[in-house]
DNA sequence: TTTGTTCATATCTTAAAGATATCACGCTGC
DNA sequence: GCAGCGTGATATCTTTAAGATATGAACAAA
């Protein structure tokens, strides 16, 4: 059976005419009658009653009649589907980022935009560190990732620069410097930082100890915060200082005061990445949506 | 598109190997790859990501493979469905009867063996006199009847006797024979009878005349019934007597008395009638249920 | 009866599915 | 680095089956 056989039944079913159905589809009545006559052997049952006058659906029609109109209805829908995936407006987006990326307007913003514009792509969202966001990125569990990325940037990813944000210092509220405008980041010098671990995110850990040897000093690391979210309230109870994106500045922790940086202090790059060889179009759909918030938001 | 392709694209969809496909298939690799190609084009848009070690959906592909499997298993259940159809198992039966057939055992118990033993098609009830029974049999509109027939039966039906019911004399309980346990049909002569009109069904009214002819004397038709279960309650107000098939007699009805007719008594036929053309499977399976039942009840 | 429908049958043509042979590409293993 | 294997694509030929054309049989209406 093919579907040939259900669309010349269907043109039969509606003009009850073997002559007038076989013009309607622009063939002959010989071998429409042919294809009818196939396809009632292989159903095994007769679908019209052949009249001098025409034809009339016998019980067996009748019952196959709307389910041939269902499985040609399911075959055109099929082929729009497909159509709109292959647009992007259908499918599946899993986007990954790092906890200091959340708090980085565009994230949010471009995450949003993009779900208004596209609400039948299914949205995963997946927090983690960088390190691990790009594991999942190459064994493709995730399409899309936010972030703090290293110097190098491995050549099985692409880039997007999103934004590059200036760094504060975070202290206790009851730190001698608390009061301070704004502090060189040598006054840190001796103070024990509250980072988190180097493997989480191995770019933004060696630009805050590169700014920290160029101010003059080896930074004394201290107490390992689990997450970046969590190194405010760690610095809340007097474990230790930080230096954090200013967007992470925005968790106002009581205990914690954020101080500007005094003249070069570290920057903070913020970048979407995904797989270099990526071709779907939803992805590209969404690159392109964050950097148009990018634009937005400057 | 025909079904060819979608069985061809699950198959690679399936394997994830166009070579492995196309020998599950049973066709060669090249004439698959045309097929797969020819597909894309006409959906407008590659399903298949083709690789070195095989090849991948595209996301497009991963939309269309549930689509493409729901499409191949409805044409199998259409097929399926129209020869249950064509077996008689699925589909449409609308039956007539008229109001004294409802009465007649046999009617109930062989709609009811019926339903039973074909749940699945979709039964129709409707009760009219055995004129308009046989008019809409004739157009198409009721598929099998239960009726009391004329001495002779149209052509264009085939008729399966069911029963010959004895009938009986119906009478006011105040009536002065109200008492008897049998009475000759003569006893009636001069009484005015309560029946229904002669269009609605001619067979069963002239046999009852012709008894009472045979009997020695000419019926006076008094009020007419508009249903022949109501000639019990018309009786009952004392408008005259009847003659009514025994099954009717089961209504008990507060002040009507059935008597039992001494001697040749008229005899009331009950039969099924279809159209002589008619070739449906439904239609034969009830005939053959109600032959059946007609056995049972002996 | 004749004429004009209907659908079925028979034969031929043609389009397209499929077979066969070959190629280019990329990975794997020596 | 290069041979060997497995992948899908391309090119050409064959065969199947869809479709065209001509005709026939059955029935209805004029």
């Amino acid at each position: 059976m093919e579907l040939r056989h259900i669309r010349y039944f269907l043109a039969v079913a509606e003009e009850l005419n073997f002559t007038r159905a076989a013009r309607r589809i622009g063939i002959g009545q010989p071998p429409l009658s042919n294809q009818i006559r196939d396809l009632e052997e292989e159903i095994g049952a007769s679908l019209f009653r052949r009249m001098p006058h025409g034809a009339e659906l016998t019980q067996a029609g009748q019952v196959f009649l709307p389910e041939a109109r269902a499985i040609v209805a399911k075959a055109e829908q099929a082929k729009a589907l497909a159509l709109r995936a292959a647009r992007g407006e259908l499918g599946r987006l899993r986007i990954g980022f790092t906890g200091s990326a959340a708090f980085s307007p565009i994230v949010p913003s471009s995450v949003r935009s993009f779900r208004r514009a596209y609400p039948e792509i299914d949205l995963t969202l997946e927090e983690a560190y960088t390190t691990r966001l790009l594991e999942r990125l190459g064994a493709e569990e995730l399409d899309a990732v936010f972030i703090r990325p290293g110097h190098a940037d491995p050549p099985s990813f692409r880039s997007h620069t999103l934004a590059e944000e200036a760094m504060m210092i975070a202290l206790p509220s009851g730190h001698p410097l608390a009061g301070a405008e704004s502090l060189p980041l040598s006054a840190l010098s001796g103070e024990p930082f509250v980072l988190f671990p180097r493997t989480a995110g191995p770019g933004l850990f060696d630009r805050i100890v590169a700014a920290c040897r160029q101010a003059g000093f080896e930074p004394i690391l201290g107490q390992v915060a689990p997450q970046i979210t969590s190194i405010a309230n760690l610095i809340a109870v007097e474990l230790g200082v930080s230096v954090v994106p200013s967007a992470i500045a925005q968790i106002r922790v009581p205990g914690v005061t954020y101080i500007a940086i005094a003249g070069d202090g570290p920057v903070a790059r913020l970048t979407l990445a995904t797989r270099r060889e990526e071709r779907s179009a939803v992805v590209q759909n969404f690159i392109a949506r964050v950097l148009a918030a990018k634009v937005e938001l400057v």
